[in-house]
DNA sequence: AATGAATGAGCCTTCATTCAT
DNA sequence: AATGAATGAAGGCTCATTCAT
């Protein structure tokens, strides 16, 4: 057996889980100012201080690593969103504002990471729907969503569900451009103004 | 010197104008389809029969061009909120209906120019805030509102601004998504969620 | 028709053509020279001191300009030897000393254009069957050497064609290495082969 | 030390000597399959279950182990030509049939090792005068044939001997590509155009 | 002004080779 | 020795912009 060698335990796989890690905080840094389009693979390697081929030994593509940002964002988000739903039961209201307040919470921790230089002179451009974190918020959000007003002659549930989204992720957003960064203030806005709105839909879909 | 004088404009003066407009509405639609970035200013002029260089008789450059069509979205749009805001008075509630209402015709109007074809294999990006009919809306409705709702105790203007406009933006474009086109509909919606939200907001910005 | 302007006849359309040819010339160097595989286009840009992006212009890909190079060969070369193998009707042996002597002064003639560097310290490989030039005898050759031997009793044509190109080739090659170049010599040498060889050759396939 | 002593090589000599012939097994494949640009050392490695840089203690780059491909054809069949030369003495016909018999042998026997998948939409390449096996004839055939037809008045030994390789190569090629693989009948072929043409050579080189 | 070829910076990706383990 | 991640120099190609005509 003189192939078998150096089995990866020590500082090698440590590097590796630590670089694939960097990568990504790098890669969420890089989308979140720059946007897909306009950022680049080097962009973001090079705030890794790695070399250039390093981040094809970690991902395949600019796009593959998108992707694992968002499975990413899912991954961490996700189970938290689950058991808050699980934990509220029926009560859509309680739930709303804990989800929100989960989520305002989620976006500041995440953003505290970084700071968010945006590039002058290009048309911001932002990831719809698509945005890591918003991803898993999306898919639990609007089930809960649907299930909550759904019904025969409840609101329509794709306009409420993207209306809802919708005040998160703007309020979210506006959330984190202020100092200092207040989550309880912002999720108590939106739950607001989610409940309301909910609340003035018309009956017929 | 031969030819009348009697024109306002000779040809030379219209054709200048209609490549403008030719290239702007070329713009919109390849922005429309592609993205900002995926967008090629090539994509652009294809589309008027004029030649790659020309574009630069007219627009410094991609950015410019799409800054325009921003301009140009509130040339014609801002006028008619104006003017909906003038009828409406002080009475908020009628005003936004109107807002809405006319903003979803507009879009819809503007729709109905292009298919909406995206490339594939690509996260789904858009543009933020920066929409031509966006900028219009965004300007003079976060005044509306701020005027509404502001006031020592009133709800945070910011967030309420940014919240209408979401919901606004979002409702409408999952609108255009449907067949037939429903602007009474989604309007109904979006004013519903929008009113209802705003009453439900607390009064401690 | 303020857009009709100037229509290329002039100057620019000469640079056209001119800039096309010298891709080309450089091209067939190049390829030459390093291969294939190890030509890179912007070994062949270089030399025509154009920018990289012009290469572009003319050619979609280093694949097609190769192609391209096949294309010219042929278009130059087959003319000849179809005439020749008309002039010289249903006379084998008379055909390919026309041809062979042809080819080999083609070949003299094309090569005149370059010296051959070859880049130490790398594998010589060279393109097979593929080559600009050989493109246009192998199918026109084939043929005709088919068409000469082929019957019930006669031998493979397939391996005979094969030889008889394979004889051409390198001894065209070696006396390119030869100063000065005698492509009379070297045309009697192949001639001599491949006759005799054919006459040698078993009448069984 | 409390090893065994009279086993010439131990565990560890063994190894490497299997391992060194194993990546020389992948790498005739590889570039036989791929050509020497195409082909990578990963492609190489890969087949031999062993590490990229293991590949290094081997052989210092890919082109060294090319290079010692041409070596291990030639240790292999060079024997096999030397013997035949001096079985066959003075007889140059019957050793022509002999070596070319060996050689289109030989190659079949190589040829078994794996399948040639040739990757499409890529000119296709071949080595010239440096594939493994052909080295080896080289330098022995051509000795042979200088030998033989060398003289004051012998027809020129570079053409001819740089004619017959070619012959011998191409017909082995085309043998190749057909099922089944028939040595005999490709050596008779090659073996009478050969001769016939040495026949037909004129006396002065 | 209109034209469209030329420009060249920059992008994503591959891969031979090195090197810490 | 063996391992396999890291390195970084290219490579093919795109595209906003310039410029001679």
């Amino acid at each position: 057996m003189s192939q078998v060698a150096y089995l990866p335990a020590g500082k090698r796989e440590q590097t590796k889980v630590q670089n694939r890690q960097a990568i990504l905080v790098a890669a969420r840094e890089v989308f979140g100012e720059l946007g897909y389009e306009t950022a680049t693979v080097r962009d973001i390697i090079r705030r890794t201080g790695l070399a250039a081929g390093t981040f094809y030994n970690y991902y395949r593509s600019k796009e593959e690593v998108f992707a694992a940002l968002a499975d990413d964002g899912a991954r961490r988000f996700g189970p938290i969103l689950k058991s808050l739903r699980a934990q509220h039961g029926g009560d859509f209201e309680s739930f709303v504002r804990a989800a929100i307040t989960a989520y305002f919470e989620f976006q500041a921790a995440e953003h505290a990471n970084f700071l968010a230089r945006r590039p002058a002179g290009e048309p911001h451009v932002h990831i719809h729907g698509e945005t890591p974190e918003m991803a898993a918020v999306y898919a639990e959000v609007r089930d809960a969503i649907v299930e909550a007003v759904s019904g025969a002659d409840g609101p329509d549930p794709d306009y409420t569900a993207a209306a809802c989204i919708a005040v998160a992720r703007e309020v979210g957003e506006k959330m984190l451009e202020r100092r200092p960064i207040d989550t309880r203030a912002a999720a108590e806005f939106a739950v607001a103004m989610i409940l309301g709105g909910l609340n003035g839909l018309p009956r017929a879909g």
